[in-house]
DNA sequence: GCATTTTAGTAACATATGTTACTAATCCTT
DNA sequence: AAGGATTAGTAACATATGTTACTAAAATGC
């Protein structure tokens, strides 16, 4: 019982159905979206670094040099914040950019020393936060979930 | 192959496991959790309600009246958040405040009728959006994936 | 090959969100 | 019951994010 001396109780809506908040699953999903954003970011609170600048970090590590178009391809950012992400990692320097040869227009983004070992100090941590929430998870249901999500995310882009 | 001419390509993180980010299951719940947002906003885009607002909305809903308090406990919101949202449903009309008669601290938040008639409204729309993105589950693999995701929530409070 | 359309990226503005610190009320301890 | 501690809520500021509209380059199509 809360302080105001009342649970919260399901209503009807429209139909038949009901509509209770923690029982809808794609408001449990995003929640469940936020708590994991916050525990990252609170892994990598020490590393100068915000979460739109990891992103691209991470997506920028796994090629060798990556146009900037791209990036907006590859993580859920649009282009205008990807844009704000590399002239901050690039002021940091963590990244370079350069225009493209055969496309001025392009600007093909690449990790510094300094990127490159940001990144993989990061990724060891991610891993470890990853652990942490999923480590209860038998590989079964840890396999089945994932297969799940994947599901959704077709649906989603629908 | 994209633009760009490369693909992404796993890097060696600093231990033995590799680090690629879509197959990195904390961070496709973080996406999947935008996209669902994204979906649920345009799906009452037109109804003059905002994210947190809706949030607000969908939990005073579920009791005849509720302290901003509990509100803050029920949401993944922060005081301040509450607080703004409960003010702009103030200003819209779909929501009063009253201090609590026990606790002068306390604010109560009520829905006005059309606060309730406009909640009425989403969740039948939130509901027809929760068949679109999960309708593909059979009821177990629903079942399944809601127990799972009941436990990633319980790691991710700890 | 010249005009039109499309694309990549950014600037400038508006809005939203997070943070700190404050006020007012209540609780707790003795 | 007086003092300090805690709690609910908000104001004011800083930062971040979304939006629109623009520039420059390239692709399209006539």
């Amino acid at each position: 019982m809360n302080v105001s001396g009342v649970d919260p109780k399901p209503v009807p809506a429209s139909s038949d159905r009901v509509f209770v908040l923690d029982q809808f699953t794609p408001y449990r999903i995003v929640s469940l979206g936020h708590m994991f954003s916050r525990k990252l970011a609170k892994a990598y609170a020490d590393e100068n670094i915000t979460i739109p600048e990891w992103r691209v970090l991470a997506v920028v590590a796994q090629s060798q040099s990556l146009a900037a178009r791209d990036v907006v391809r590859f993580t859920p950012m649009d282009k205008m914040s990807v844009s704000r992400a590399i002239a901050s990692l690039e002021k940091k320097k963590f990244a370079e950019r350069a225009v493209s040869e055969t496309d001025r227009r392009v600007n093909m983004i690449a990790l510094t020393k300094e990127g490159r070992a940001l990144f993989d100090k990061i990724a060891a941590l991610a891993l470890a936060v990853e652990d942490e929430l999923l480590g209860e998870l038998s590989p079964q249901e840890h396999q089945r979930f994932v297969a799940t999500l994947a599901k959704l995310e077709a649906a989603a882009v629908t």
